[in-house]
DNA sequence: CTGAAAGCGCTAACAA
DNA sequence: TTGTTAGCGCTTTCAG
């Protein structure tokens, strides 16, 4: 290690105390304009970086927050983080990612190495295991050292904490009624591996009330609802065989993506031959010059999400806790329809 | 906050000093085992954990390693962070990921907050257009501050530092040499948009020699070679078009991708028509059913990088660095070659 | 076996 | 306008 510029070797070389430095480089008008103008340039010579760690520890907040994310491969959540640091960073926050890979425990272990004099603030969005065990009793303990804490996409209604979500409900409402009244569709097939987390739940309610609202009866043979994406190779098969089925509805992206694959291996090219609408992030499906894409705006969660961390960070004395609603849109015109409503 | 568990706290409970605390989680046999028991089983019940910053400050080293990658979208990146994130913990080290967007003044500011007093190591794969402009300047200031630090795929030869990469050259020659031979292609198309890009380069010459070898005449009317994916829109087109072609090549993700889906707009399902090689580590493409896939092993990458981390901040001491190759393999029967070379 | 004390680099009262 | 001092929470000599 070279010899590290630190304050006090500064304040060596200038022939003054440690406190004048700090007080200079804070800008602080203790301190004549003079003075500031000489440390600054020295400070700048050298080099000099502030330890954070030294920062951190003096002034009891960090500077820093926790995102736990239950999966990078999942472009969704890829694009989210994107968003978060866009916001986060502007303020000087540094970002600190873990990954829970859908597990409750390693979702423990991320909490409690970030929740503990490293973070000021913790944005998660729940693991699929979570939540299907409803376990939440290590989000409790987080509410109560008082560690702000924001969820999003997938939460946890009752924890006391801000939340940001998709309307998923009525996308997938919207978006089963765009393949009925502007495709023609009567018998759509939905496919899901997102069985058990909530938000999974909201869109099948939105998609069978939309059905019902039509005057369509909900045929539980034109649904696969698995969590395991094994179940759907012995499943999908027969799904695109019956040839009653005149539109599709991808509810999340695995499943819409395992479905479209099997399609081919049966040389089968579904997307080419019928309607098909989905919750889509990757690029490589975005760019498929025939889907209905549902935009979920996943940048924009990110946004609005740091931007609740960073109200909460500043004013943490008002009590109510918000829930913000990012709409998703249907880019079947490649328009965007992004608007916020909070309640 | 609630009153904070620290070494002080528990110390005044149990009527014994902070070091005596300190030493029993320490598990230091200075003290006798009746005590430590005393102070683990307290420490548990108020779930105290000790803060880093403090710790790190003390220790002068902080148990964190920097990552930078240029684009969190690109799924290569995020599976060699699986990788690296797996080794890391299991060390007990934290992991900062910070994302450069192919930038380069973004790079020097990811390391620039990273470098001092933050963290013990630096992980990086270089932004496009450091590697274009060759502009390197701001990796030397690393390495004159001893901060340790190891380059992934996109590297910079010069550097002195650690170093681990695929062995773009020999996958791309073997990769075109199973076309011509296993697949009877004669003229292949290659598509690229990593051109100026070290490694892109080197995938195209190999692609070029394996050509020659075989006595067939490099066309340049067969490659796109574009750091701008809209060329390709331009380009792709004619490509298609021309009937001589009977294999292609995708050198990276997102010219491979950009140029199936412009097939499929054109209403031509390339991959069924004709054999197709890719570097690809999408979920989307690599479950296609009749894609030949060069898998790059990412996560490996990652496992092979962090170990490099971990050997140099154990005996940095040792002057030689070494370059890891970790080999890619053609997936065309779902077999795993995975080896390692270092040099 | 246990404790006192110093100090990592920094900030912020309080003195001068 | 500048400097002195105390202390954030922790580890680690050194003394008892």
């Amino acid at each position: 290690m070279q010899p590290k510029t630190t304050l006090k070797s500064l304040a060596k070389i200038l022939n003054v105390s440690v406190s004048t430095v700090s007080k200079s480089l804070g800008n602080n008008d203790e301190i004549s304009e003079e003075t500031r103008q000489r440390v600054r340039a020295l400070a700048n010579e050298y080099n000099y970086i502030p330890n954070q760690y030294a920062v951190s520890l003096r002034k009891g907040t960090t500077k820093t927050i926790g995102v736990i994310i239950p999966n990078i491969l999942n472009p969704f959540f890829a694009k989210v983080l994107i968003g978060l640091e866009e916001v986060l960073s502007k303020k000087g926050y540094h970002v600190i990612t873990s990954i829970s890979h859908e597990s409750t425990s390693k979702e423990v272990r991320c909490i409690k190495t970030m929740s503990r004099g490293f973070i000021d603030g913790l944005i998660m969005c729940l693991a699929k295991e979570t939540q299907v065990s409803k376990a939440y009793s290590h989000l409790d303990s987080i509410v109560q050292q008082k560690l702000p804490i924001v969820l999003f996409d997938r939460i946890h209604n009752d924890l006391q904490c801000d939340k940001v979500i998709n309307d998923d409900y009525e996308a997938s409402y919207n978006t089963t009624t765009h393949l009925i009244r502007d495709k023609g569709c009567k018998n759509i097939a939905l496919v899901s591996s997102i069985c058990g987390i909530h938000l999974g739940n909201l869109r099948m309610e939105g998609y069978k009330q939309a059905l019902q609202d039509h005057g369509i009866e909900v045929n539980e043979k034109y649904i696969i609802n698995s969590p395991n994406l094994t179940d759907f190779t012995t499943r999908i098969p027969s799904l695109l065989k019956d040839k009653t089925i005149d539109g599709y509805f991808g509810v999340n992206e695995s499943a819409t993506i395992r479905t479209i694959n099997t399609a081919k291996k049966m040389n089968y090219d579904v997307v080419k031959e019928l309607p098909i609408a989905a919750f889509c992030n990757t690029s490589q499906l975005r760019n498929h010059p025939s889907l209905i894409i549902v935009n979920q705006h996943a940048v924009e969660i990110g946004h609005k999400t740091a931007q609740l961390m960073l109200d909460r960070l500043q004013k943490d004395t008002r009590k109510t806790y918000t829930t913000t609603t990012v709409k998703a849109s249907i880019d079947y015109k490649n328009q965007r329809n992004t608007t916020y409503k909070t309640h």
